[in-house]
DNA sequence: GTGTTCACG
DNA sequence: ACGTACGTGAACACG
């Protein structure tokens, strides 16, 4: 038989601070857990042992640590974050049906010792898992050891024999016991002899072996004067030590090796307990199935499938539904469509072209409820199609993101494990380009689309009536869904872009760039790698000796705040500056843009509804949400971006929509005035905090009060208000606190918020949009700050991101309803621009200008201010 | 794949 | 006493 005896304590913290901090939905820590099963997991497939025990130190009733101890009886040095987990390793333990072992007035490490010589002695070999050394003195008679060291963040392990040991440390793996007794470890508090080292200690246990033949042969010529001095010196402590490292290997246990039943895995609890962690792929890797009465409530549908041979068929099936669940590839190469549990499947290659496209227009007209999980895919394909499909019914993607924003991906797979419990087969089933030729996988194709729909009906039936009782129906029907359109639309169109004008820019920053690299190496000396922020920082901090700023978890800050405080020592770091931001600009906007122009001539972002937690957009492939506006050089790329010929780009943006939200929520009186007065915001403020008339606000005082502004918004802490705009933490702090004093509104929302979302555990947009907040319930004062500034700040961020949506939505209408040829292209936050004929300029930038100020009522006055012209940079007024 | 930096709101 | 702004995406270096 093979034993494996687990140090636990030592295989939890290597799994705590291994594994980046995680949490469930509810808040409860759950990294430890993760990474101790995913050891637990791995152990088993490597090594394959009947039995196995898990052994821990019963530290509380340790005298020795009493002293450390918090109030709550948690070894000093234990994070809550980790001590929270314990009782879920006893849970996953049993219900994997691993004894656990522990022993008062026992380490793990004498458990081990004393199961280990047991099963040697029935002749059982045993392997004992610990990241501490101290356990390779068990090795020998059918014990081995596996241990585990963690250099870099990397975990290695290495499973020590007795032949292994011998060859690495030149003795037998007893005598690691009279090692440590004459080198000591200051990390267990064993003394050892003063003045003898690692080195030392290893010569002189290689040549006697023992503490007891090292004093016996103390007058040996192999002993240094200097050292027989120390060891006598230190005779006692020698004594002592060898007795604190020597692990007991007779402890006396209840439970004894050959009592050990056999591993039985509790199948129901451990489906339980990793859906509770939300352990999803523990779920899947290890098999584990909802049990029967759980299956009941979201059983599998009994599907019927048919072939359908022509559109006109398919059609007649669907006549008279109300509710039609499709999947589909997204290049629309074949459907299938689900009504009253039969799936009617039909392929493109079935049809003929013509046929399909009109089966397509019929299918998309609006005249079926469809039900899609998400479905941005479609619209876009459809639209290449030329056909102009109507908003679908529902869409389970979007509705997963509203009902938690905070998931990474909402592919139908995870949503239905999620929802559903049950895994489905892959959509590269039948994403595959060949999935539905007639020589490819067609099976498995037609197989998963039809899982795939009978999934996406369950969800809907979980996820719509979620959505309202959560008080998201609106936000959902009349913002989210509606906006899949728009977003579909946009992406289509695209943004026209200038390649010529782009490659021009590009040389000309790669000449200036040339010579910056040159005269950089020159002062430096040699040439380097001026974007490897180690190279630089070896010449800045190491060869040139400037002063260490700040500093990364991986060696020296070389970031723009450190480089301008370096300005004035050096040369170079004026040159670097320059450099980085020229090299920035070729390669992030000339080199990224090039990539992606496409044969139209325009540039199709992907702008993504499903990504961010406080219900913003995304844009990627390209990002066209970044596009340098701020510094003159990087501003001029958007010449680059014009409209195209005939047209001109009508450009609107709120003013301080942000702020105006914050009026709004907080209700504060002395900030809804500022905004009715319709004066600058931050001057306003200026006046009200620094009590002068608003003629004499000064630039210094509009500043800081800017500042004061966004702070707010984010969350303030006098701390970064004073690195933010210099001042010591003192002087931010007066300035929070008399800003506070005057919009006191705003103060006693940043305390009711914190204390609701407390409460619920989530916060909420104007329009209901959620964002759950775990964060809060941490006992790390850092993880629970920065879920208060989350809190504060959701709901203003999300406010904002719910009204330009609905702007969005009501551009998109009214350009459609008064037949103006005007398109909407992009949006960034607060901005949106549309490619407009320039006859219909004047009448676009007005509608666009009265939709975005009528999106939304506030008890202050929402501004949007339109300009327009050839360019992006000549639009921005 | 992770960390750092930097572009935007 | 703690260590800080909120939300994104892309490029590059490095292990």
């Amino acid at each position: 038989m093979k034993l494996m005896v687990i140090d636990g304590n030592s295989m939890l913290n290597r799994a705590f601070y291994g594994v980046r901090l995680m949490s469930n939905h509810e808040g409860l820590f759950t990294n430890a857990v993760y990474g101790f099963v995913a050891t637990l997991l791995k152990l088993q497939a490597d090594h394959a042992p009947d039995r196995i025990v898990v052994c821990f130190d019963v530290r509380e009733k340790t005298f020795r640590h009493k002293e450390y101890e918090g109030y709550k009886g948690t070894r000093k040095g234990m994070p809550d974050e980790l001590a929270q987990q314990l009782p879920l390793i006893r849970e996953v333990l049993d219900a994997m049906g691993i004894p656990r072992m522990e022993k008062p007035g026992f380490e793990a490490d004498d458990l081990l010792g004393t199961l280990s010589r047991q099963a040697n002695e029935r002749g059982d070999s045993c392997l004992l898992v610990t990241g501490d050394k101290d356990a390779l003195q068990l090795i020998g008679g059918g014990t081995s050891v596996l241990l585990a060291v963690t250099r870099r963040g990397q975990t290695t392990t290495t499973e020590y024999t007795t032949e292994v040991f011998r060859e690495q440390y030149g003795f037998d793996p007893i005598h690691m016991i009279d090692l440590k007794a004459l080198m000591g470890d200051t990390s267990d508090n064993i003394p050892g002899v003063p003045g003898i080292g690692e080195k030392t200690a290893m010569g002189l246990i290689r040549k006697f072996h023992t503490v007891q033949a090292v004093y016996d042969n103390i007058d040996d010529p192999f002993i240094k004067k200097g050292q027989r001095t120390r060891l006598l010196d230190g005779r006692d402590s020698a004594e002592q030590s060898r007795h604190l490292v020597t692990i007991v290997r007779d402890v006396p246990l209840e439970t004894n090796v050959g009592d050990l039943p056999p591993m039985q895995r509790d199948e129901a609890a451990l489906y339980q307990l990793f859906t509770r962690l939300e352990f999803k792929n523990f779920l899947s890797r290890m098999d584990l199935h909802a049990p029967e009465e759980v299956r009941q409530a979201a059983p599998e549908r009994e599907i019927r499938r048919v072939r359908e041979e022509s559109a006109q068929s398919l059609l007649a099936a669907l006549e008279g539904t109300d509710s039609v669940v499709l999947t589909a590839p997204q290049s629309l190469c074949a459907v299938c469509l689900l009504e009253n549990n039969t799936a009617h499947l039909l392929r493109a290659d079935q049809v003929g072209t013509q046929a399909w496209h009109e089966l397509l227009v019929q299918l998309f007209s609006g005249r079926y409820l469809l039900t899609v999980h998400d479905g941005k895919p479609y619209l876009t394909a459809l639209l290449e199609e030329g056909i102009e499909p109507a908003d679908f019914a529902f869409d389970t993607a979007l509705g997963a993101y509203l009902l938690n924003p905070a998931e990474n991906g909402y592919a139908l797979e995870k949503v239905a494990l999620g929802y559903l419990q049950r895994e489905l087969p892959p959509a590269s089933d039948y994403e595959a380009d060949d999935a539905f030729s007639p020589l490819g996988g067609e099976q498995a194709a037609e197989q998963t689309l039809c899982a795939h729909a009978a999934a996406v009906a369950q969800l809907a039936e979980i996820i719509a009536p979620k959505i309202d009782e959560e008080g998201m129906h609106t936000l959902y029907y009349e913002i989210e869904l509606p906006l899949e359109m728009v977003l579909a639309s946009m992406q289509h169109i695209g943004f026209q872009a200038d390649a010529d004008a782009l490659r021009a820019f590009g040389e000309k920053l790669s000449a200036r760039i040339d010579e910056l690299t040159a005269q950089i190496y020159e002062q430096a000396g040699h040439a380097f790698n001026i974007q490897s922020t180690r190279n630089l920082g070896t010449v800045l901090f190491d060869e040139l000796g400037l002063p260490v700023i700040k500093k990364t978890k991986t060696g020296y800050s070389t970031n723009i705040d450190v480089l301008e405080a370096l300005k004035g020592y050096h040369p170079l770091v004026g040159m670097v500056i320059e450099y980085r931001q020229l090299t920035k600009l070729r390669s992030t906007y000339v080199d990224g843009l090039l990539k992606v122009i496409g044969e139209d001539g325009r540039i199709h972002s992907t702008f993504q509804q499903m990504v961010t937690a406080t219900g913003r957009l995304s844009s990627v492939n390209p990002n066209l949400q970044n596009i340098p506006v701020r510094q003159e050089l990087g501003s001029e790329l958007r010449h680059m971006f014009a409209a195209k010929d005939g047209c001109v780009l009508v450009d609107a943006d709120y003013s301080q929509i942000e702020l105006r939200v914050l009026a709004h929520i907080a209700g504060d009186e002395a900030m809804i005035e500022a905004f009715r007065s319709g004066m600058d915001i931050h001057a306003a403020t200026a006046a009200q905090v620094f009590h002068v008339p608003p003629e004499e606000v000064t630039p210094a005082m509009r500043r800081s009060s800017k500042a004061v502004n966004f702070g707010i918004v984010y969350g303030i802490s006098a701390f970064s208000l004073a690195g933010d705009i210099g001042v010591s933490v003192k002087q931010a702090g007066e300035y929070i606190d008399n800003y506070l004093r005057v919009y006191h509104g705003v103060r006693d929302y940043m305390e009711s918020i914190k204390k609701q979302a407390k409460e619920d555990g989530y916060v909420s947009s104007m329009f209901g949009r959620r964002r759950y907040l775990p964060e809060l319930k941490s006992k790390n004062f850092n993880i629970r700050s920065f879920g208060e500034r989350v809190a504060l700040n959701t709901p203003i961020q999300g406010t904002a991101a719910d009204i330009i949506k609905i702007a969005m939505v009501r551009v998109y209408r009214r350009l459609k309803e008064e037949k103006l040829r005007s398109r909407l292209i992009l949006q960034v936050h607060d901005e949106l621009i549309l490619e407009t004929p320039r006859e219909e300029a004047e009448r676009a930038a007005q509608l666009l200008r009265e939709e975005m100020e009528a999106a939304c009522r506030l008890s202050v006055p929402l501004r949007a201010d339109a300009a327009w012209g050839t360019d992006w940079y000549a639009a921005k007024g």
